[in-house]
RNA sequence: GGUGAGGUGGGUGAGUGGCUGAAACCACCGGUUUGCUAAACCGGCGUACUCUCAACGGGGUACCGCGGGUUCGAAUCCCGCCCUCACCGCCA
């Protein structure tokens, strides 16, 4: 959520921010709606603040009064304040109104992109950053998709995950679950090594976390939810992680705190089936490594770079095909004001599968999180957030199996291998 | 699931209707002293919204879990809700 302040501040970039992602000149109105309540909000306040002194005064003057016993100058007193109240409550009225859809407002305005986020509409709108100009793999004959390969190796079966919970629940097992594992294990090391502090975090969360990252009220039907305790499943471990950080104000010197969890994220993504989703492409519950940095405005787009590398030599290190896009206004998600996905190669499938996003969300985030710092000479101004997959696991692994097949089996990359504890799977 | 206790500033914790945005202590920050560290002493130290000032700063309002009520006036009284802790029961 952006603030008034910045709004009213940068009225022209935030409206250009807002064409950038498609909205037409119809729906820029609503920048100058926000501060026609935002004044609205003020004036009935500033009103209602010198009634509630009035009465404050009148209230210390009685005090005073019935001290000496002078009933009758309170009395006197006394009748006026009603009229006052009356007052109040009327303004209470209307403010409460204009606060709510100022609130609404302010609810449904994304994200300013940054000047380096590329005009478009689609994903075929993205600025392909680093292309992979490496050989692709090449396949041995009749080489199979990964939902083909997991049933030839029994690395993890849809059907069962059906019969146990239903469609999107794979069950993996033997080398499949290891593999799964080893991934895991695999990354929170690279991620520790990167600097990153492990937390291992809860699978529910509460509406206030949920609010605070902003699935609420925006992405509600993306969570599975229950009912009973009012808890959420997490789509994925920013919403713990950052919310670690919800309503604490830093010092400068705590700057930067980096922070990876692995969890399972549970997706209930309804409405997309058929071929273009089909075995592990995407799934509603899936295993993810998340990294997440809270930072100082000055570094955060250093921060973001810094985490895009490590993503990089993670997929180096698994020695998969990868290339990156920066994504343009119309792919770019709602909160960030930039980002970078990783796209893996997956060669029986011949398609790029979305890996990784890493994002700098600047303030935004932080806001709703009310997350802050003090500077040196004590202000208080609202951290940087970003966050990224470092990485999710299930399509890693459709692409890891179609690409290293050979006529002998599924070869596991070298770095992997003391995580696996084998080097092939046959 | 049952019973009981309790939610006050970064922490401990005082405060049962006006002089309390809130004692005291600890932590933290600044200073004095000191060969260094420590100790001692002095001073400072909540957040949000808002007005004002070139700026330093100054003013107003709200906030003692959340929401509502009583009252001229509420951290303090009343009602509802939420949460935490302890013990018992059940249990990985």
């Amino acid at each position: 959520m952006l603030k008034v302040k910045y709004i009213k501040e940068h009225i022209a970039e935030v409206k250009n921010g807002l064409r950038k992602r498609n909205w037409d000149e119809d729906g820029l109105k609503i920048v100058d709606e926000v501060l026609e309540l935002d004044s609205r909000r003020k004036n009935i306040q500033q009103e209602k603040d010198q009634l509630l002194s009035e009465i404050k005064s009148l209230s210390k003057q009685i005090g005073g009064l019935m001290k000496t016993g002078e009933t009758s100058a309170v009395d006197k007193i006394k009748a006026a304040i009603p009229e006052i109240k009356g007052r109040i409550k009327a303004l209470e009225e209307e403010g409460g109104k204009v606060f709510t859809k100022l609130e609404d407002l302010l609810l449904s305005i994304p994200n300013v992109p940054h000047e380096l986020v590329p005009e478009g509409k689609t994903e075929e709108d993205n600025f392909l950053y680093q292309a992979w100009e490496k050989p692709m793999p090449t396949l041995p004959e009749g080489a199979l998709p990964h939902w083909e390969l997991a049933e030839k190796y029994n690395l993890f079966d849809f059907k069962l995950g059906v019969k146990l919970t239903g469609s999107g629940f794979p069950v993996y097992r033997g080398k499949g679950a290891r593999l799964e594992r080893a991934l895991i294990n695999f990354f929170l090391d690279q991620a520790t090594k990167a600097g990153y502090e492990e937390i291992w975090a809860p699978l529910m969360v509460n509406a206030d976390s949920a609010r605070a990252t902003g699935q609420l009220p925006d992405k509600e039907g993306q969570m599975y939810h229950i009912c009973k305790d009012d808890l959420y499943m997490i789509p994925t471990a920013e919403v713990p992680i950052t919310n670690i950080y919800r309503d604490v104000i830093l010092r400068e010197s705590d700057f930067p705190i980096k922070m990876t969890g692995y969890t399972p994220c549970f997706r209930r993504e309804a409405g997309s089936y058929g071929a273009h989703v089909k075995g592990l492409n995407r799934v509603h519950q899936f295993d993810k490594v998340e990294i997440v940095q809270l930072q100082h405005p000055d570094h955060s787009w250093a921060a973001l770079d810094e985490m895009v590398d490590h993503v990089k030599s993670v997929l180096e290190k698994l020695e998969l095909p990868y290339r990156i896009v920066r994504l343009c206004g119309g792919d770019l998600g709602f909160t960030s004001a930039m980002t970078y996905d990783f796209e893996v190669f997956s060669a029986a499938q011949e398609k790029w599968l979305e890996v990784s996003s890493v994002s700098n969300f600047l303030t935004f985030q932080s806001n709703r999180l009310k997350l802050r710092y003090k500077d040196k000479e004590g202000k208080i101004h609202l951290a940087h957030t970003l966050n990224g997959s470092a990485l999710a696991l299930a399509r890693i692994v459709a692409s890891l199996l179609e690409n290293n097949q050979t006529a002998d089996g599924i070869v596991i990359p070298e770095k992997l291998r003391p995580f696996t504890g084998f080097d092939i799977i046959n």
